[in-house]
DNA sequence: CGCATTTGTCAAAGCGGTTTGGGGGCGCCA
DNA sequence: TGGCGCCCCCAAACCGCTTTGACAAATGCG
């Protein structure tokens, strides 16, 4: 079923069906009652390819979806950010399109997108402190939203992001006020932005309390349960082993405290764990009561509030980019206690 | 820069550049090449929305990321099915359309992406035991592949699907004969295909020996940590506690063997534990020497493989439909051992 | 050398909508 | 009753590509 036989059974032109499903003035309330029920009966839906061509709008967004070819990771944010994201696009009446691509192919990919016309706009994940793909969407001149901020971009562009210093500041701060004097980080990747800024919180709150800055407590790997083990096992087994722990995510923290307790340890008594919790939906952080205490912030939320960002600035493309700096809660969980007596 | 400026910067037809460009053979070679010369130098891509309309042809595949209402949890298998069916959808020309919908709306979802014309098939995720969707989309003549099977469907279909059955029973097999006679379910909820078919195997291999089913050995919950170590806990302080467990998934897994850690007891002497690896990238089992004995089969594999059939599906609608079942591995890892001697 | 094919190209008709530029019919007023 | 405007509706152009059908030029064949 389409316009034309729609508007032949109505015995109106296809310019009066399409206005009259379209809500334009032109056309009498009685006819347009008449065509919208028409359309509801016949299950009449406008078909999508030839709006797009008609109109020079893709009514589509993009996301990349990069996969490192290397230790072929996926960012385990996507599913959550993807989700929030897209509740906003079906509200919207735009499709999500999703490229998966090799790290090094995402430029052309949006380049790609951009000169076939597939979509209005993208969204880019996992932005590192210096990220190529800012400066180069700027240029070709598509409109873009980034979950996450770079660095030494001169520009200014939209984007979103956590207020990564903060939390982890106040994090620090919260465990230094419980007595904590050794604080060890088990970080993310810091070619990462996102954990760069966490450290230099962490550094920050150490500064400020006249606390040196110990490298040997400060690890970066992957987000994995087993590298967070790892880094918290080595630090453990120091001579002078941190009585608190920094970890980058939920992941991280499980391995954290699996370390902490094959020491015969207690996490909370002993030991206290803050991790950075993204919410994510299939790795809560306990039901009721957090296992963990937590800077908290949902990724989910940060998706919702990205996309309606990139449509606002697809409907308007002339209008200044947006900021939107969202901070952490930090919540208490049973991960943290009072530093232990040394000594 | 479009076909028909294309056509007129070289002096020809929009139809000889359009032929020249797509491969047909009614164009000379040496036309040929100086047109694809011309397309490169210009930068010329055509329009993707134009080539859909013409062709009738969607070039785009659509994915539906249920999510459910009430827990709003997202399928943690999502993110590398995903991947890799993406791989195979690029290599293709193919465009991956995301739609995020609420589970009841999935249904209409279909009708929607179908009657716009929007994709030119689609892929099922997490099947459940009776499952509208797949007569539902064979009803409306949707291209289809879904991952998983249903039960009760009597028309044929395609579908990717792991030997789960299989799976469990081996692995079932495997603990009986290191002795262990006392063995956990920690199932995913029995609603899921999967889930069913994997007690079918646990139970079909103690039926085998002669074993009796113990219900206070099954429980089916979701799969995340907390839920498999408030499950293994539980089993753990029965009077006669399990002496090894299969779990559902990693992250079961991990919470089963913190349950059994904290009872100072040790995993793969004290209890063994199998688990069902999905093989998702951000939770490995272990770098090079896997921690949880598994069986194993990788999620980005059945990703490749559904994308695949699917486009064949597309280009020859007329075929019957394909099935592949794919069998999982049995890995060894440091998770199991002989059963501990009994009083 | 003449005729039947083949080769290489083009004009034009879609694909299914939106949008522009009219224009018929009706009410209102003089 | 004629003229003016407004309300509704329509025909046709257009979006940018593919594809059909036609046709001149080049080639093959007897």
């Amino acid at each position: 079923m389409n316009l034309k036989e729609l508007a032949q059974k109505l015995g109106l032109s296809p310019t009066t069906v399409s206005r009259a499903l379209n809500g334009y003035p032109e056309v009498n309330d009685a006819t347009r009652d008449r065509v919208a029920a028409a359309a509801k009966r016949y299950n009449y839906r406008p078909n999508t390819r030839a709006i797009r061509l008609a109109t020079g709008r893709a009514m589509a967004v993009g996301h990349i979806f990069p996969v490192a070819t290397k230790n072929e990771i996926v960012n385990p944010i996507f599913a959550d950010f993807i989700a929030g994201a897209g509740e906003i696009y079906a509200q919207n009446g735009y499709d999500m399109l999703l490229s998966v691509v090799a790290d090094e192919a995402e430029e052309t990919t949006y380049r790609d997108l951009k000169s076939r016309g597939a979509v209005d706009g993208v969204i880019i994940h996992a932005v590192r402190t210096v990220d190529p793909r800012i400066p180069a969407l700027l240029n070709m001149g598509m409109p873009f939203v980034s979950h996450g901020r770079a660095t030494g971009v001169e520009q200014p562009y939209s984007w979103v992001d956590v207020n990564n210093r903060r939390a982890f500041l106040r994090a620090t701060e919260f465990l230094l006020d419980l007595g904590h004097l050794r604080i060890g980080l088990v970080n993310g990747i810091e070619n990462m932005d996102f954990a760069l800024r966490r450290r230099t919180g962490y550094l920050d709150a150490l500064t400020a309390r006249g606390l040196p800055h110990d490298p040997s407590l400060m690890m970066s790997r992957e987000m994995t349960e087993q590298s967070g083990f790892l880094a918290a096992s080595q630090m453990l087994d120091m001579a002078q082993p941190p009585t608190a722990f920094l970890a980058a995510s939920m992941l991280s923290g499980m391995g954290v405290r699996r370390a902490i307790e094959a020491r015969g340890l207690k996490m909370g008594r002993d030991v206290s764990v803050i991790i950075f919790d993204d919410e994510l939906s299939y790795l809560r952080n306990g039901e009721d009561l957090p296992i963990f205490t937590a800077t908290r912030s949902s990724v989910r939320d940060a998706g919702r509030i990205a996309a309606q960002m990139l449509l606002d600035l697809i409907a308007d493309p002339g209008s200044a980019p947006h900021q939107r700096l969202l901070e952490a809660d930090l919540i208490l969980g049973q991960s943290t206690g009072p530093a232990p007596r040394t000594v």
